[in-house]
DNA sequence: TTGCTCCTCACGTCACGTGAGGTGGC
DNA sequence: TTGCTCCTCACGTCACGTGAGGTGGC
């Protein structure tokens, strides 16, 4: 009767939608073990073993590894293993709001690069900009011997090593810029849940091609532009890398943009 | 000039704080090498590769396996890339649903455990009970071949293969207890997103130890304390094991909670 | 010259997946 | 007897980590 009852490991494996070999690799592993193994070798797994089978898939999707699974499995301290389940507990919350940032981060991504191929990268524009959060890193320090290294490594290490957003350069204002358009006077991230603000107003815009930190003559051609069309400039203004490895485009073509504050236009 | 802000591997590695074999296995595998290699063999990398590497590391972050990071680097159409991107969008989205999801299951694991732990296992008592979502199976069949396994595998492929909360078996009546208390009428899923409720009142509660499936002489046990104090059974009935693999026990010592809902007691 | 860094194998790890080649059950 | 299932190696995979043994740079 009970006999009858018992499921070769292709059922049991149809059953679970457990892989033959790993229920192969559970069982060698001591981890999981069919309730009986015949003379020839073949295996025989109990209904109710579905069940066990189950709760180590769970524990699995917890995030515990199987070594963990097995000393918990084999643990004859309940309070142990509720510890350990609660520490889990917490690290699924962690994980939670990590995918919510990497989310974010991505949708940056995105966002910048949609920007990049529609851009008139020829033109240099005044353009309308919503309001957008940012996190604004503190002042950049090029005297040291490696101008660009020491600023950028001390703007990551703020973050502690942490996921940053897309980075880009800031500049208190257009002369900075004009004066040192590769070395901005602080980092800022792309974070949207960051606790500056990126104001909304009018920018003046322009986008030139290269690679990191290489500006071209879009500085000058940026200041003739506010020149010839009575611009005057507010600040501060904001480098961004639109297009770059992600975009198909070759290294030392990779699309700068420049946004450039300006005092609201008459219009 | 140039030249001189090179970074070695093992320099490199610190500002990305990624490992030096990391490293060397990204330049073997062809995803992201040094812009240099001098004929010792020696690596050395640009400052503006940090901007690189780490961009590596964001899409592994999304859940891009770094093969297909390679492909999307070399890859010469932006709107592929863009489209891949979309799709990580939506899987990150996923995988924040499946997260909350299990943290849930995780938490009515928890729960079970230490009711399981802190339960008076050798009285039967009425106890009062919260409202509890929960998700109901279908009606079983136990008339096949294979009591146990057809419903439960049943009920399983009712959600269809996705993970599920513990399981308990749910009667209709006390009377189906007392007929066949291995064989529920339905099984039952502790979903706290379930449609169903196990709706809030009074319950008759009892516990047994024993495989999955036993119940001993819990029934008439539980008849009798009922028939003894004057209780009368409304329905359901639940049935729920609350210590198994996890806590500690032996296999052949599980303790399963009955609850049966009675008429309110006159208090 | 010393001590540190770099190099290249080679092997280990984790949780399986994929055959090859052979036997067993119905 | 046929065809299917089961078995045991052995090797592959993915993304590295960890030495061993040796050379190079300052």
């Amino acid at each position: 009767m009970k006999e009858k009852e018992l499921l070769t490991i292709g059922n049991f494996s149809e059953y679970t939608k457990l892989n033959r070999s790993t229920l192969i690799y559970y069982d060698e592993s001591g981890l999981f073990s069919p309730v009986e193994r015949r003379s020839n070798g073949y295996r025989y797994y109990a209904p109710e073993q579905i069940s066990t089978v189950n709760l180590v898939t769970y524990l699995q999707q917890f995030g515990i590894p199987l070594k963990k699974i097995s000393e918990i499995m084999q643990c004859k301290s309940p309070e142990k293993t509720i510890k350990l389940l609660q520490e889990q507990k917490n690290s699924l919350l962690d994980k939670i709001e990590q995918t919510k940032y990497l989310f974010k981060v991505l949708n940056e991504f995105l966002i910048g690069m949609q920007e990049g191929l529609a851009a008139d990268e020829n033109r240099i524009s005044v353009q309308h900009v919503e309001q957008r959060a940012i996190k604004l890193g503190l002042v950049n320090d090029f005297s040291k011997h490696q101008p660009f290294l020491e600023p950028f490594r001390k703007f990551c290490d703020e973050n502690d090593g942490s996921v940053l957003y897309p980075i880009g350069g800031y500049f208190d204002s257009m002369s900075d810029f004009l004066k040192h358009p590769s070395e901005p006077d602080r980092f800022f991230a792309m974070d949207p849940d960051g606790p500056h603000i990126m104001s909304e107003g009018y920018y003046l815009v322009g986008y030139t091609r290269g690679y990191y930190s290489q500006t071209n003559d879009l500085p000058q051609r940026i200041e003739k532009y506010a020149l010839e069309n009575n611009i005057v400039f507010d600040a501060p203004v904001y480098n961004v890398f639109l297009l770059n490895e992600l975009s198909g485009v070759d290294f030392d073509k990779y699309l700068l943009q420049v946004s450039a504050r300006i005092k609201t236009p008459e219009a």
